[in-house]
DNA sequence: CCATATCACTTTGTAATGTAAAGTATTTGA
DNA sequence: TCAAATACTTTACATTACAAAGTGATATGG
């Protein structure tokens, strides 16, 4: 909803909310190496609970980042993969990888 | 706190951490284009209120990705700007930046 | 010379968001 | 038949962010 003053849309601001929203980059990062089912993204994304997940991957298939797939209703069988715009944010994700490896000190071993 | 299971420490993972929290991207990029003071900084970030920007700068002063130099403290004076860590930022800032332009769509007016 | 604005925040109370824990309905494997 | 897994939802609680107002001091304008 908000947006820098001088401008109506900016679309590094637009990206930043997006992007900012917790679990939001992990989710992604998750599906960068495949599609995978609810509880399988929860395991890879590691310590979201499954309310929140829910409601992540929804906005995230509402902005086209995300595509989820019914497989079977009963058995329930769902899987959730990135589209191609989902895709392009492998680029964002490198880009925090590399600054991580750089800048984020290993914490030391007791 | 969380990391994925089968490894102790990951950059990204750690690196997505700090970077998910709301705020940080925006402050991030606004400094980008050089050091401000607080009130100015909040205008460039837009939107965000001064407690939580308070407490945001304090976060990513202690993980050193920025760094506050008070000038005078009556008439107050202040000023925020990236640390070397910081300034690496711009490739992430940048790579969202290029997602942003291609992927969202710019809303349609009326 | 008094009101107003600005600086860098802090405080207070409330709204929004995220959390753990448990539950639902069904199938598969031991 | 019991436990586990699938994909979630529900509930009650905790954390986080919010708007609005306030603080203390100085500089500016009428």
């Amino acid at each position: 909803m908000n947006h820098p003053t001088d401008q109506s849309f900016c679309p590094v601001y637009e990206a930043i909310n997006v992007l900012q929203e917790k679990w939001t980059l992990h989710i992604i990062r998750s599906l960068l190496d495949g599609p995978k089912g609810f509880n399988e993204l929860s395991r890879a994304v590691g310590g979201c609970n499954p309310a929140t997940l829910a409601q992540r991957v929804e906005k995230l298939e509402a902005i086209n980042i995300v595509s989820k797939t019914i497989h079977s209703t009963m058995p329930p069988r769902t899987s959730y993969a990135l589209t191609e715009s989902g895709q392009a944010l492998q680029k964002v994700i490198e880009a925090i990888d590399d600054w991580g490896r750089q800048y984020l000190p290993e914490p030391v071993a007791g």
